[in-house]
DNA sequence: GGAAATCCTTGATCCGGATCAAGATTCTGG
DNA sequence: CCAGAATCTTGATCCGGATCAAGGATTTCC
């Protein structure tokens, strides 16, 4: 079955015609591969994206370095929110991992949707609050003071993230360094 | 005139017949004294608070020390956020810092007005979106490095809070100590 | 499959913010 | 207005995570 139909449903809780429905805007399919950007910072976020297949991170650049910020994997979506909500230019870029499919609706049909579909409008609040309530507890997480404790909050909420995304990007999403993530591990 | 109803109409865009329906809705006047708690950590968030006068922390504690995560002045609204979506008990405390004047209106009453006003909905799910963007602000403040950079940051995006709080709450919202923020002000 | 790039680990050193302490100042409430 | 409490400042010391460095292990992709 259509993975994506699957996401409406069983993710975005909206009724089998509905998820039907909307299918057909998700188009305008992009692969990548590994060290490719899927946005950069200064462009404006067209897309609202449906990750099909892959591992990609969100980072923005602060004196030389990158900060990570967070992580899209298989069967999630993925954007620059404020970007997308404000549209204005990005701050973030979005980059991939590795070998990934996306599938795209763009920010336009999206919000002509929300009108047409009160059900996809109370999903879309849902994600908002979700993604609201999400940041919250990595407020709490950025707080801790302790690295060891960063690290064990990261693997009792997220521990498949362990598996997919290579330690440094971690190290750079939990405000420490690869040296004191790997000292804190084991 | 009534300030709650400029609020709603300067701050939500409410149109004014609606603003003024709404307005019977926001009840139960509550007062505080320095030092009194609107809500503690345990109890379900019952109610939306506007404050009409005054300053208020949140804040959550961790190992015996209390971790400031935000501020609540005079003609804003309050409340401790992930109890009032999920409808469980909060990790946060809300307390005032001095004599506050608050207005509130119950969870359910609000959640059925959401359903009656269509512009109630979308001036709520603006705020959300606000509320959220805002946390991201947030985090990137929080992972700037440097004491220095993190107090300039709020410098520039909120230089009237250093006028209406105790720097101590301050220095705890920006993870540093009191002593940091001090020899960092000058 | 194999060379090259990337990533991870471990060790040694350094430094900036936390901690501890004490005095000065401001605020609060009766 | 005044006494006591709370807050702010400044100084001295300490410590844990960053930095620098190098070797080893994985991964990538022609």
């Amino acid at each position: 079955m259509n993975p994506l139909y699957r996401y409406f449903q069983e993710q975005l809780h909206l009724p089998a015609e509905e998820a039907a429905a909307l299918l057909r805007f998700w188009q305008k399919p992009r692969s990548l591969r590994r060290g490719d950007f899927l946005t950069r910072k200064g462009q404006v976020e067209q897309h609202l994206y449906y990750i099909q297949e892959g591992t990609l991170i969100i980072f923005y650049d602060i004196e030389e370095n990158e900060q990570v910020v967070g992580f899209g994997y298989t069967d999630t979506m993925i954007l620059s929110v404020p970007s997308f909500i404000r549209n204005r230019p990005s701050d973030y870029y979005l980059q991939a991992l590795g070998p990934t499919e996306l599938l795209g609706i763009t920010r336009t049909d999206f919000y002509r949707l929300l009108e047409h579909y009160p059900r996809l409008e109370s999903a879309w609040r849902r994600m908002v609050e979700e993604a609201l309530l999400g940041r919250i507890e990595r407020e709490i997480d950025l707080l801790t003071v302790s690295p060891r404790e960063r690290i064990q909050r990261l693997l009792n909420r997220s521990p498949h993230i362990f598996q997919l995304i290579p330690n440094k990007y971690i190290a750079s999403y939990l405000r420490m360094t690869p040296e004191t993530l790997s000292r804190n591990m084991r």
